[in-house]
Formats: C-alpha cells, structure tokens, sequence
DNA sequence: TCCTGTTCTTGACATATATCAAGAACATTT
DNA sequence: AAATGTTCTTGATATATGTCAAGAACAGGA
C-alpha cells in the first residue's frame, strides 16, 4: 500500500523498476523525454489500472521512462520478490497476469493503429472514440503529447470538431 | 504445419483470426489499410516469431489487419482449442505464452516511443540501431510504412545518412 | 478576494514531410 | 537476352503541423 500526491514520481528516467503497481483510485501517467526536452506521453492509468515499466522491471535495466502522479492516489505495489512467489505458488495469479499483459499488448497495438499515418483531426476522432474519458481526466496538454501533436494543433482540432 | 508463398495471406481484413502461427522459417508482415488506400504497416515477424492478431483471436471479433507473406514460409499453426488445452494441461506452455506476450508488449512500447515526436531521421536512426535486420530483409517501401514516413523521405533520409 | 501559476486558445509564420511525376536500377519471367 | 514488373531515387511543389508569442480562462493557495 502506497500512498502518492499529485507530481510526485513513481519512478524517472535512470531508475529502475522494481515494483508493479496497482492503482486503487488515482491516475498515473507515464513519458519519454526526448533530445530537445519534450515530453511524450506513452500511457495513461487510472483506477483499477496497472503501472509499471515492464522493460525495466524484467531485466533490471535503468528506465527511460517517467512515471508521474496525476491525481492524488492510492497504490498497491508488488516487488518482484512476490510477484516471482506469486506466480510460482499461485497458477491463478498467473493466469491474471498472462491476461493482463495480454490485454494490455492488444490496447498498445491499437494505440500504434492509430498513431500511424493519420491526420490529428482523425486521431482525435478516435480517442474520443476508443477513450472519452481521457478527455476528462487528463489535461490537453499532455492529451496532446499522448495523440503526438502539439497542444496547438489539439485546441484547433477541437475548436473545429465542435469537443 | 503450413506452407506459404510470398504474397499469400494469412488473414485478410474482415477475417476472423483462428490460429497463432509460429514461423520456423520465412517471414511475414501485418498492416492496416487506411481510408485513403494506404498501407500501415504494424510490424514484421520473421524465423522464430509468432504471427497473429491476438484481439481478434482472443474476442472472436473480426480483424481490421492483413497478415501477408513476404518470403516463402514454413509455419507451424496453433488453434484456439489446442491453445486453450496447453494452457490447462502443462502449466510450462501457459508460462512460454506469458513470456512471449510479455516480450511482445515491451517490444512494442519502444516502438511507440520511437515513433512519438521524432524526426524522420532519427526514427531510422533508432531502426538501424534496433532492428538493423529489418533493412536487409523488407523492401524500403515497407520499412517507411512501418516508421510512419512515406518512401521518398526514407530514400532521402538514407541518402544524407550514408545508409 | 486577490494573487500566482497553470492550462488553453488564437494568430502569424516557418518548416518538415507528403504528394506528384518521371526516370533509373533491379529482379523475375518467358 | 528481351520484356515486364517491381522497387528506389531525385526534383518540384503543396500542405499539415510545429513553433513562437501573447493574452484569456481557470484553479488553487494565501
């Protein structure tokens, strides 16, 4: 159980990953930050959700991922001690996780679906579609990074689109 | 066990996907097509790789993705009901399938992150740091599908590059 | 309620990349 | 070897989107 307030991090680019995270209430998100200093928003979490770095987590290499706290929120982390036990003890628990990934591995796919080749004007159509409730919870600004635009093009997508 | 040509599909939009297939030699890729005619290619799977489009295999839904031979294969194909008898019966098959996904899922969130934000040249940058073997074994047009450019820019790209 | 900091919008301008077009290089088939 | 079909390159031009800048709207803290 963990306890975490708006802007803390969960984890930044250097560290590694040593726990999953389960998010109770609250909302995380986590992004690159490239060459010239821009965020890229790579996903979003929300109740219910897990967050992690998988890659670094796995292979115990440093992270180039950021993990950052939306809304204040409550957390249930497993270190990888446990999750090992877990799944060795517990077929069920591994039956949970392989689906989880696995759902979570078809929600990345249609999100590269969707980032390629279309005109922001469509990418937004389609997070509306596929994820209204982004809209809501998540500022455009980092709404935009998510979809690969800037907050510009985003306002004047929506501005015309009528959202 | 299955035999392809090139050219040949493995499934074709609309379809529903009913078998994982594992490829022990050829290789194979997936792609969309987009409202305008053009192709987008998801990825590439080659010796060693599995090939298929798990939400439509997991939902039953129909696919929205080509699956489509680019070099005479050898393949090895996997039902739902023989996947869903290993899972039960030999917990090491439910185990190789949790990894692979997971792989998968790490596999594509770099491919998300090099595909937000960047220039087309370091999307190639990244690619022939990453995946140098796709440039020996896909046609340049598919590669620039899969980076999210189209060929011209590629072709120019390499040209300054040295590539 | 005022104040400070964030988030969002709008305008003017710059630019990376797409598109269109044509030919060169290469592979495959007959 | 000729013929046909890909794939790749190069040039000219168009355009979607980014960048810079300034202010408006909104939120949270004092």
């Amino acid at each position: 159980p963990k306890r975490m307030l708006k802007r803390q991090f969960l984890l930044q680019e250097g560290d590694i990953c040593r726990e999953l995270a389960f998010i109770e209430k609250g909302a995380l998100y986590s992004y690159t930050v490239d060459s010239s200093g821009n965020k890229h928003v790579i996903r979003f979490a929300f109740d219910g959700w897990w967050m992690a770095n998988l890659h670094s987590f796995f292979t115990g290499k440093p992270t180039r991922l950021n993990i950052e706290v939306l809304e204040d929120s409550e957390l249930l982390v497993l270190d990888r001690k446990n999750h090992d036990v877990l799944l060795e003890e517990i077929p069920a628990y591994e039956r949970y996780h392989r689906i989880i990934v696995q759902n979570a591995y078809v929600a990345l796919q249609l999100r590269v679906e969707n980032a390629l080749g279309l005109t922001a004007e469509e990418k937004y159509a389609r997070l509306i579609e596929q994820n209204p409730e982004f809209m809501n919870r998540v500022p455009l600004n980092l709404v935009a990074s998510y979809l690969g635009m800037s907050p510009e093009t985003l306002s004047r997508v929506r501005g015309n689109f009528g959202g």
